[in-house]
DNA sequence: GTCTATAGAGGGATAGAC
DNA sequence: GTCTATCCCTCTATAGAC
């Protein structure tokens, strides 16, 4: 069997500096990150990150993109799966998002509250949004419940999954939760989730 | 009738810092916000900030407190109403948390996100956590389901109603969503999120 | 490619006149 | 209380040696 590649003490560079990049934007966001914090972090030179990215701005647009992208390219797939009926996406993206955001768990905060600051670097993703609204999960949604906007059913799954992760700092911060506690909460919410799910389209 | 006061026009040098710092903190956040914007949209000398509030970090300090409070102050006390049945509280949250959050569309993206900057500040509040968990609320969801933990319906109720919020700007970025389909959306939500928390009660 | 040194702008805060 | 002027530190970015 092959060496085990060395995480971080091979990385070229660049790279170091694009993951210490990842981790210090998503702790601090841009406004507060400094590009003194990165070059510490990463244990190189200031200078060198204006060498590769020439500006701070450019950096972080490059890490944003890739959150970005990171996070719509593994929502979006499992809504346009059109081989799957509506009960297997709910249980299939109830377990699988929420096992994604277990190992992300600031990556929602972390873009939803960027993109909130600036929205006009978003404009161009319009076709993202019609990527969703015209889905196959919407239609399938749509064709069960006739009633009620599926956009409505939509949001709220979504934040099944996705709304503990947001509040967690807050539940945090008052001694509710603790991190063992929580991801205890998240596995048995996978079950949940599907269950609601399922009976609001009853 | 006395004569209505005029907003704004009438008010002391300190409450128009703080009417400004407001805005400007809830659009921009801590850290991307200059003590020089908040001057500027108070249309007053920036020396007379720091002769009022001492430093930025100060003046930030008495509005996101004041924030919080507004949030949880709101939220809380109708946990724990007892006099209420189950089903009167769902159908009361549902409809004034709703149109708070209506009135006050910033305000969960900004408390979240200032919150999981800097989370030390509100370690304090430990008392808010358990006055939740132990709220009426959450006795009586108990008292109808047993076999799960309380606090995942509460997420969820919450998440229904909040989480719209916070994902707003997104979808209005992807052009899915306009301030008037919104305003309908959640309007119509406040019957849905009652039905379906009722649902999940059954 | 990597370093040191520093330019240059920005932003928080204060001194001191009125 | 309010103003002007300005201090001074921090931060981004670059020049230039190696």
């Amino acid at each position: 069997m092959a060496a085990k590649p060395q995480k971080d003490i091979n990385l070229s560079t660049e790279e170091k500096f694009k993951e210490s990049a990842r981790i210090v934007f998503m702790k601090k966001g841009y406004a507060a990150t400094k590009t003194r914090d990165i070059a510490e972090h990463a244990g190189l030179n200031l200078a060198l990150l204006n060498y590769y990215f020439r500006s701070k701005e450019k950096l972080f647009e490059i890490i944003m993109l890739e959150k970005v992208h990171q996070l719509f390219n593994f929502i979006a797939p499992a809504l346009n799966n059109r081989t799957t009926s509506l009960e297997e996406k709910i249980h299939w993206i109830a377990e699988n998002y929420m096992d994604f955001f277990l190992t992300n768990p600031e990556l929602p905060l972390f873009v939803l509250s960027e993109i909130s600051r600036n929205p006009e670097r978003f404009a161009k993703n319009i076709q993202l949004g019609n990527y969703i609204l015209k889905s196959h999960f919407i239609e399938q949604i749509a064709a069960v419940k006739k009633e009620v906007n599926p956009f409505q059913f939509f949001i709220t799954f979504l934040g099944m999954i996705i709304f503990p992760f947001i509040v967690k700092p807050v539940f945090k911060a008052t001694g509710i939760l603790n991190e063992q506690l929580f991801a205890q909460l998240m596995e048995d919410r996978k079950a949940l989730a599907a269950k609601w799910m399922k009976m609001m389209l009853e």
